[in-house]
DNA sequence: CACGATTGGCTACGTCTAATAGCTTTTTAG
DNA sequence: CTAAAAAGCTATTAGACGTAGCCAATCGTG
């Protein structure tokens, strides 16, 4: 029997591949593109449950690099553009991929609760141009982060019915920018 | 054999409280709770999936009605501040329910897609007040829907490590608030 | 009231997924 | 060159969904 030449990476790629084509994620199916049975998977990883946390990790780890790439350099309102358009962007052009960064991070695995902590920390430096400390900076970064996700889960879910979506989010990411500028106005 | 006196409201009631436990919704474990060999359930419901839609249709029914009952009489700042806490609250109290409320509709299903359409028509009416129409109306329906829903879901996903997260939502509303009273300033 | 039709249970079975055990072959290390 | 580790395999188990078809309980109508 020849050898199919799999890794752990390989099989995660595939995964990856599988969930942004919409395709449901299983073993047998993934076994199949790799031209190889179900049971020689466990060879490469622990299972389906693994696969799936090793498939979240590196998508947190991906999206954090691409939101730190297009903040690079920028501040204030400049920023937060960026930072929503990118975040948009990868989200919808990695479904699969995206939907698994929503999972609470397992505490037990030190890698995934990096990578999820690495997420909030590009957002939290984006914010830096503000000024905004302590408390007001958490809040901040819960807003943000709440209105983006918000906005692409409910796009992904379908639950936008009209048109002019493009138009709704540049006006929601302008009430973004207009919050923080004021942000210390903003109390309850 | 003696009759369980089953019916789709009695097995879909069932449903819903083993979402809310968190515990996975299976044909088995639902059988079981009501006294009955699974396969009996398919007198009542037309699969798993069917059940799934039963629910997430209910679902949505409810939580319109709840933030119906929240807003009514009321406007502006008051309508905002009513309507986010009692989505919040619904969906905290029922995270079972309110998870299927974000799956997208089966277009050919029209009591779900009627009862998607009651939710967001409650958030389109208590934004009556601050006089928006048009794309107005549209952008900060999707502004508000968008913050909400991510705020509840990043929550119930676990992605919030830090505490304060009811100062974080006050302020969050306090902010969508603003927003709103400006929305007309609000440009692309 | 009786009896046929409908309803609501059941058992048995088939398919799919995940997972484990244990075997064999290939590759690699010493 | 050989022994050990790695990477395949087959076979099997357990659990989920779903279908077929049987039988008892209930209902409706003459």
């Amino acid at each position: 029997m020849p050898r199919a030449g799999l890794s752990e990476d390989r099989v995660v790629e595939e995964a990856e591949q599988l969930a942004d084509e919409g395709r449901p994620v299983t073993l047998a199916a993934l076994a199949l593109r790799l031209g190889v049975q179900a049971p020689s998977l466990y060879k490469h990883v622990a299972g389906a449950d693994a696969l799936q946390q090793l498939v979240a990790t590196r998508a947190k780890n991906e999206l954090a690099d691409v939101l730190a790439r297009a903040t690079v350099g920028k501040a204030r309102a400049d920023a937060v553009d960026a930072l929503a358009r990118a975040y948009r962007e990868w989200a919808i052009a990695h479904p699969g991929r995206y939907a698994t960064t929503l999972r609470a991070p397992r505490m037990d695995d030190a890698a995934e609760v990096a990578a999820s902590n690495r997420a909030v920390q590009v957002t939290f430096d984006a914010l830096a141009g503000y000024g905004l400390e302590g408390d007001d900076a958490i809040d901040a970064t819960r807003f943000i982060r709440s209105t983006l996700h918000g906005f692409v889960t409910l796009k992904a879910a379908g639950a936008f019915e009209l048109p002019d979506l493009d138009r709704s989010f540049a006006r929601m990411v302008a009430a973004l920018q207009q919050s923080l500028a004021n942000w210390n106005a903003v109390t309850i």
